[in-house]
DNA sequence: GCTTGGTTTGAAAGCGCTTTGAAAGATTCG
DNA sequence: CGAATCTTTCAAAGCGCTTTCAAACCAAGC
């Protein structure tokens, strides 16, 4: 059933059958009751790529993904996020449409994305520190937020960030305050933006605290539990193994425990653990006591707040962009303890 | 720069600049070189809704993710799955669209995204043992196919799965053959088709062995590391508790030894672990030694099929129903051991 | 040289919707 | 009661593409 079939039925014109179903003022009440009513009854649905001819939009945000070459990987946290993101899609009668793209052939999805004019507006996941997307993006004129922040970059844009460098400097500290010295950190990829940021927040709190850092207490590979162990592990075989240690995701921590159980090590007694938590729905970080000391912000309200900052965007063009800076809680869980005295 | 922007440029009609872009065989070679070489210059790329509204195809997939609305669960594996799935619509020029939807509005969502016509083809997720979307996806005429099975669906349709009854009567006779007696089953939703079949490979082995099935040693909620958690606590405490256990996912499992550390056990000596393993790529079931003992079957390789499927169902779409069987493969890893003697 | 058949090109219709500009109908007011 | 105003409806254009059908062109055949 389509517009004209429906008009014809009612002894309407397309025009005001239109109108009604999408609340125009210009149509009288008992009309526009009498069309919503015969819709309803028919279940009538206007043709989305026609409204989108004729309108000039799209109804749909993309989210381009890069999926790392290497390892294929996805990152974990984006099931959760998406589903933030999608809850506010569905308020709003948007569309969410995801491209997977490997690295190095962003560009090219970019370019396809605007021109093509499948979607209003972007999403960008996983700024790297020199981000060369959001150039591309003003040049392209898509409205976009990034979720995250690209260091290097100087052109004003959105985004909606976690303060990452405040929650390791925070977490680092903590560390610290407990006595510890040999403090490491097992990062992610440092050519990440997040990652970046929170290696600087852990190095300026070792500072404050008067530590040397060491390169042999800090690593930084992928986020999975299989590097989480292979990091504590190497760590913990070397001549002066750390006796606290950050990782950056809670995958990453539980390899770290895991190679701790291998060497017999007790945590929290033995080695402390305070990691960062996006509060994944699969992955609690416990439920009424949290099992590792954590730094915490949940990546599904992050979902939910950047698809509003888009669609702000769309709505707004030219409004001046806007940033939103997530605070991480610090929770206490049973991961960290003193420094044990030798 | 439009069609007709780019024909006038070119001097030339609008039919023969989108013959020659699209490969038909009444235009000229030169012709065709000529046009495309602009096309390339100008950066042309012909407006997907037009595109979509003159072919009647919207070159789009839809997936429509339930969302547990109790835990606001998005489904871990989901992001392996939808990343095989992209490895092949990148190959086609498909778009993928997601929609999560809460439970029990789905065939709302499904209903939409057929007539509105934002898709040509759907991949159903999660289906029930007991699945109305079935039924209803036949009625709306839409090409689909699901990722796993709905036990109690007479109608054909086209569906990838595991052979899960077949993988998790094959562990728990592994875990038998071992001198297991106690076996415990920490399972999935069991109104999930999934987990349903895996309860009866689970119960059948048990019975193939002599062992009588006791209700305290089974427990069945959504997969979380929580949950596993929680599963494996309980049944320690109780009166005869297992000496070895299944857990129908990796995140169960990483629950579930967290369980037997705090119970100062020790996996695979004092207590057995065997999982299913989704091998996701985040979440290695170890690198060159498996972790845990377990079912594997990547659910990235899943997406990637599924996928090709129903482009081929949207290709020939009276074709039969075509359904794939993929094998868990056991992987014997260091979370099993033979049953402890008292 | 004129017809025939094959190869290229083009004008125009159509996909299903929104929206402009005009007209018809209803209402008010002097 | 007729003009003026407001409300309600509609015909038609247009969004940017594909595709049908017709026309133009060219080389070959008699």
């Amino acid at each position: 059933m389509n517009l004209k079939q429906l008009s014809d039925h009612l002894g309407l014109s397309q025009t005001t059958v239109s109108r009604a179903l999408n609340g125009y003022p210009e149509v009288s009440e008992s009309t526009r009751e009498r069309v919503q009513l015969e819709a309803d009854r028919v279940g009538y649905r206007p043709n989305a790529r026609a409204r989108g001819l004729a309108t000039g939009r799209a109804q749909a945000i993309g989210h381009v993904l890069p999926v790392s070459a290497q390892h294929e990987m996805v990152n974990p946290v984006f099931g959760d996020f998406i589903a933030g993101a999608g809850e506010t899609y569905l308020k709003s009668n948007y569309d969410l449409q995801l491209s997977l793209v490997p690295d190095g052939e962003e560009e090219a999805a970019y370019r396809r994305l605007a021109t093509t004019g499948t979607v209003d507006g972007i999403i960008v996941h996983g700024p790297r520190m020199d981000d060369p997307r959001i150039g591309l993006l003003h040049e392209l004129g898509l409205p976009f937020v990034v979720h995250g922040r690209a260091s290097n970059e100087a052109l004003p844009y959105s985004w909606l960030d976690v303060d990452n460098y405040r929650a390791f400097h925070r977490a680092t500290q903590f560390l610290a305050e407990l006595g510890h010295r040999k403090i490491a950190l097992i990062n992610g990829l440092e050519f990440m933006d997040f990652a970046h940021r929170r290696r600087q927040g852990y190095l300026s709190a070792l500072e404050a605290a008067g530590i040397t850092p060491r390169d042999d207490l800090m690593s930084s590979a992928e986020m999975t539990e299989v590097n989480g162990h292979h990091a504590m592990r190497d760590m913990l075989n070397r001549p002066d193994p750390p006796t606290a240690v950050l990782t950056s995701s809670l995958i990453l921590a539980i390899g770290a425990r895991r190679a701790l159980d291998e060497a017999g090590l007790q945590l929290a007694r033995d080695v402390s653990i305070i990691t960062h938590d996006d509060d994944l729905s699969y992955l609690r970080n416990g439920q009424d006591e949290a099992i590792f000391t954590a730094t915490r912000s949940s990546v599904r309200d992050a979902g939910r707040i950047v698809a509003e900052m888009v669609l702000e965007r769309i709505d707004v063009p030219d409004a001046p962009p806007r940033t939103v800076m997530m605070e991480a809680e610090l929770i206490i869980g049973r991961s960290t303890g003193p420094c044990p005295t030798p």
